[in-house]
DNA sequence: TTGAAAGCGCTACCAA
DNA sequence: TTGGTAGCGCTTTCAA
């Protein structure tokens, strides 16, 4: 059987609670103490049922990542790699772990009483594409942590983080302007979303900033990946003054 | 504060071990009082605490599938995100969770105490790369259930599952067979693994089974990433007789 | 600085 | 068919 606090209490002849307060390493035990039941620990294999420190501190210590896994674009691609591999890397030395979450459904209410009321997890991270304001609504409801990944529009009672999609359109663009392109076309992101208008927003800028003119075919939105990137350029290219260096 | 178990039994006017026999749905409870507490229930938004019922199960319900975050390759590929989707549509409505393990500093002492001795998860699913006999032992040793995607040469007290390499290889050489070509070479798959000799042994017995013969030089074995495979095309192109249709 | 005891919210055994 | 009760293995007051 599986050895306890009991046994280690009982092996260092002190409390249950001593050995408790050790292992959190409470400042209120004498070194001496310390040392002694740490040597027995050691001594008899002991590790901590998580289970236990999870019911009695009232937190699952875990972190739910939302994903849909019917949809295989947004899933197979180095942005979400990243992500697992970031958010793991922050929660894991902290003593959290990564559950991976599934909304294939998109059933709030199985969502709700699979992860979030029966404290499966203490928290999500989930792309804003998953989330809707009745989502994020659920969630405030039961005072249920979770952050973006991306601004959801027209709901602020939340918490995300994003890339500087506005500050980097406008560098990138900048950049084609200072190799000597002139006409400058924008592709991908879909119309509608805070990822088109802070892009597109942060492109015009840039084409201002140099007076260049900003010619409404040039910008077309879709969703990103290869297909539609592909028919866009097809498009774009077709063009009658199509998009090209200054001096092609 | 939230509904328990508690509030449950003193709401319907019924033992508490009472509402979690209704719970489990267990055939010694009448219909009407399940019904009763049933309805208690919803009235109340009751969601068990899975914490709780770990614990006193002794289970997490909880699958670890472990990878090594810091290899990029083994990691966006269809396969993996196959792996998790197909894991997760037969855990999730038994009522397990996929906890993603991080394997990347390949400690197993710290493995061990961080999902297997404290019980963080029941059991894991792991593909044989990262897989030891060493490791494999570690976790026999404490009667600790795993999986391995792929066999463990050597190691055979264990349960894996993989595809059949030596059949699949040896339907994809027939078929090119069939459609006329003779000079077929075979690319890819690190030698001395089980998925490399396997399809290899596949691939000559379709090419021994037509009488055709096998030449050495064709066979090429390599890690499975972009790289490889075209640096081994390469060289495949530049051997003399160099592998090609018979009516080229 | 240490210990006793009361939880945390369930399950499971044994009676009734 | 239901209820009482003793856990599961920790944490957390509150005393000592």
């Amino acid at each position: 059987m599986k050895v306890t606090i009991n046994d280690i209490a009982k092996a260092a002849g002190v409390a249950k609670s001593t050995v408790s307060k050790v292992l959190n390493d409470a400042p209120s035990i004498s070194l001496a103490t310390k040392r002694r039941v740490r040597q027995v620990m050691s001594d008899m294999n002991y590790t901590p049922s998580s289970i236990a420190t999870q019911l009695a501190r009232k937190s699952s210590f875990n972190i739910g990542l939302l994903v849909d896994m019917s949809r295989r674009d947004d899933f197979l691609n180095q942005f979400f790699y990243n992500i697992i591999g970031g958010v793991e890397s922050v929660i894991g030395p902290q003593g959290y772990e990564l559950t991976l979450c599934n909304m294939n459904n998109h059933d709030h209410e199985l969502l709700m009483n699979r992860f979030v009321l029966n404290k499966r997890v203490d928290g999500f991270i989930l792309d804003t594409s998953l989330l809707t304001p009745q989502l994020a609504e659920s969630f405030n409801q039961v005072q249920f942590p979770f952050l973006a990944i991306g601004e959801l529009p027209g709901y602020s009672e939340m918490s995300w983080v994003d890339i500087d999609n506005h500050k980097g359109a406008e560098l990138l663009t900048e950049h084609l302007i200072f190799q000597g392109y002139r006409r400058i076309a924008f592709l991908g992101g879909e119309s509608g979303e805070p990822i088109w208008s802070n892009r597109i927003s942060g492109y015009k800028k840039a084409l201002l900033n140099h007076s260049m003119s900003v010619v409404d075919s040039y910008m077309q939105p879709g969703y990103s990946n290869v297909e539609t990137g592909c028919k866009l350029m097809q498009d774009l290219l077709e063009l009658p003054p199509r998009p090209m260096p200054l001096y092609a």
